[in-house]
DNA sequence: CTGAAAGCGCTTACAG
DNA sequence: CTGAAAGCGCTTACAG
């Protein structure tokens, strides 16, 4: 079965192409008959009509695809990769929901090629990108004038009095980390980063904000290192945790469950106590957390929420609209043995 | 800046806009003359043209568009979500790579939707499916006329002496398991798979192959059970467990980490001894999988390397040609302390 | 060896 | 209120 064209069911609904397109379309200033209308909408239903996407891009300049640049991974034919944690997925899932109640379809095109080459190829209508872009891929889109959103770097925390102003989620992440070390007594923290050069710029981000947090609530944290890849790390992190003890840190909160995971683990071959030697804090609760000895506990991004949120701000830009704030409770704890 | 199109092209090479797209699509049959081509060629390059993909669409009827499939997670607005694990985005970056090598583009829709909508949104080329797809999809496919290409379902292993004939990814992932357990001594194993809705295909597919396996290698496998997402399963499995060890069980086979991690769970909590009391063997190797207590074993499966494979089945299908064999070594046991 | 023309399926001024 | 026509950018018979 070939595809059903506006031509067939003009033909079947005894109007013109124009016609068709003006009801499909709803186009204002048309007056169509009440009657004709009916009868194109009742015949475009029974042949299934669906416009072909190639025609509406060609005379639009624009497909109705809009792009998920995702870029968590190391790319590369070896194993030397940095996994985003297995919540991404659920961020992708949140956003197609959003995208295709507006009639358009979300797309990702793997992480590691530069975005020049999905913008020539699905033109897309809009590109999302959660974890901000490189300079490189804003200077593509900007070349192509396809709209995009990103969220801003976080700027710091709201001011005193501002009435609750929108916080990035790389601030809030920071602040739930912080306060909840804090809340737990700590005063003394460390900052667990990676070094992985596929997710540096959201790296810094995150290390940045903590410790504005940490000086925001009044927490130490002069402590910080960056590590590589977590499966050759065992021997930095169990020196970098030693020296740390000893200077009087009494938690650390770590880039994502994987370091804090790395953390624990060190600490249980040499026979420390968890929490009591030093706390363990992640961001992910990736789904194996829990199981880990002792349950690490975890600041949760809620991706699905995130999602719909990150959808929502792409509409704004879309339609020129004001951005809608971060909703809260985006971060929440979860509080389990290693702190 | 606008995009160029072959009539700029056509115009700067001072030749019409046929020939432009004759040496530019290298079309047999015609003559040109060496001198034109190259300054077409040379045009072309300097000017950064790239040919308008909606305009080749609409043309051809098919986009440049590879659609990957993926399906190994529940959608929904809650977190009742069995993730597939980390290593999911290696299989997309793998296929992705290759698929550009065509000079098309791979993307993927996210999960949960029937494929149907991206089909006609996309209207990709070839669908790529590694975990199969559900019949409604198939027929999507069939009426769209999209070719596509998912791999067989296992048949069983090769008779013996058929010369190293191919076998499924599952069948190998199955008899790597069951294989590393008789190894080890084992001869009466169990099996722990999931009964979580939107993996159901697979889950089914390797426990069959994991009894076909069992039974070729001389191991018995009459254990077997499907618990529901792992966060939940705690109080079945410890109840599941304890009455295989009480039959004589002595290891158990998991369908991914995660479930092998909820055993390692139980087998702590109740102070068994693993493995001597009960052995545990999972599937993915996760990131956090080596950072339980003890260290996990598991069957790793190379997703990149079957990235690649599933690419080249793919430009089969199109180029009509013969599939090409599933190389060997896709899933390489990784013995750590649970087995 | 090269060019003028049709046509893929849509939308939208522009006439009636 | 509705229709005929142009045009988005490509490729490919079909003439020269």
């Amino acid at each position: 079965m070939s595809r059903v064209s506006s031509e067939d069911i003009a033909r079947a609904a005894q109007v013109s192409r124009a016609t068709v397109s003006y009801v499909l379309n709803d186009r204002p200033g048309r007056r169509i008959s009440a009657e004709t209308r009916q009868r194109v909408l009742q015949t475009a239903r029974s042949l299934g009509y669906v416009p072909n996407p190639a025609a509406m891009a060609l005379r639009s300049g624009r497909s109705d695809i809009v792009l998920l640049q995702e870029n968590a991974w190391i790319p590369g034919p070896d194993q030397d990769v940095l996994p985003l944690g297995s919540t991404s997925g659920l961020l992708r899932d949140a956003v197609a929901r959003e995208v295709r109640a507006w009639g358009m379809t979300l797309v990702s095109a793997g992480t590691g090629f530069p975005l020049g080459h999905a913008l020539t190829h699905l033109m897309p209508t809009l590109v999302l990108a959660p974890a901000g872009l490189s300079e490189v891929d804003r200077d593509a889109l900007r070349r192509s004038r396809v709209p995009w959103y990103e969220p801003a770097p976080p700027e710091g925390f709201p001011e005193a009095g501002s009435g609750g102003e929108a916080m990035s989620l790389t601030a809030s992440l920071a602040l739930a980390q912080v306060e909840h070390l804090r809340e737990r007594g700590h005063r003394r923290i460390g900052y667990l980063n990676t070094s992985v050069e596929a997710v540096r710029d959201i790296a810094e981000q995150r290390e940045r904000a903590v410790r504005q947090a940490a000086s925001a609530v009044g927490v130490e944290c002069d402590h910080r290192v960056r590590l590589g890849p977590v499966e050759d790390a065992l021997p930095e992190c169990t020196a970098t945790l030693e020296q740390w003890m000893a200077d009087g840190v009494t938690a650390v909160a770590c880039f994502n469950d994987l370091y804090a995971g790395l953390a624990v683990k060190v600490l249980r071959q040499r026979g420390s106590r968890i929490p009591d030697d030093l706390a363990v804090l992640g961001v992910d609760d990736e789904a194996m957390s829990w199981m880990l000895e002792p349950p690490l506990s975890t600041v949760r991004l809620r991706m699905a929420e995130f999602g719909t949120h990150l959808a929502a701000c792409g509409r704004a830009v879309l339609d020129g609209h004001p951005l809608p704030p971060l909703p809260a409770g985006l971060t929440p704890v979860v509080a389990r043995a290693t702190t």
